[in-house]
DNA sequence: GCCAACGTTGGC
DNA sequence: GCCAACGTTGGC
């Protein structure tokens, strides 16, 4: 799950009330559908910081609640706001997300040396979905390199 | 700030 | 349903 740090970092989320947050703002079907088809509690995430001066892997965290509708979606004075969304028809979906070890950053740079990982959906060109899913041998190799 | 990649919008 | 225009993402 990728988030800007200017934003939500991971040391926002470990300062958070039981290291906690909730994840909003996802405006993208592809990234909506694996929130609402592929996250369970207990999944585990790589908690990614974008668009920032080193971008990479920030520390490691999991799934602490089912899917919900994003309330942002309904709120008129939210950037997030879709009109054309109602709560008898959600269409997007937010989670909650709780840091759990932060470990060595791992940045882009040294993700991208790794042959291990050349096939990551993360690393794809043109790759842009702020949520996305790691293949079971990556996720164990990454786990590894933060330590 | 640039630009490639990609998604969405809207006219037809 | 096509596709050009436009907007966004995100690394550099």
């Amino acid at each position: 799950m990728k988030s800007e740090p200017d934003d939500v970092s991971f040391d926002d989320v470990l300062a958070s009330p039981g290291q906690v947050t909730s994840w909003y703002g996802v405006r993208n079907y592809q990234a909506r559908n694996f929130i609402r088809d592929g996250m369970k509690v207990g999944d585990g995430v790589l908690f990614y910081h974008s668009s920032c001066a080193v971008p990479g892997v920030a520390g490691l965290a999991e799934i602490v609640s089912a899917p919900y509708p994003d309330a942002t979606q309904f709120d008129p004075k939210s950037p997030y706001y879709d009109p054309k969304a109602t709560p008898e028809q959600p269409r997007w979906m937010g989670i909650d997300v709780k840091a759990v070890h932060q470990g060595r950053y791992v940045d882009l740079k040294e993700l991208r040396s790794h042959p291990e990982l050349e096939h990551m959906r993360l690393l794809a060109k043109g790759s842009r979905l702020s949520v996305m899913p790691v293949e079971p041998a990556e996720w164990r190799f990454i786990v590894k390199l933060i330590g």
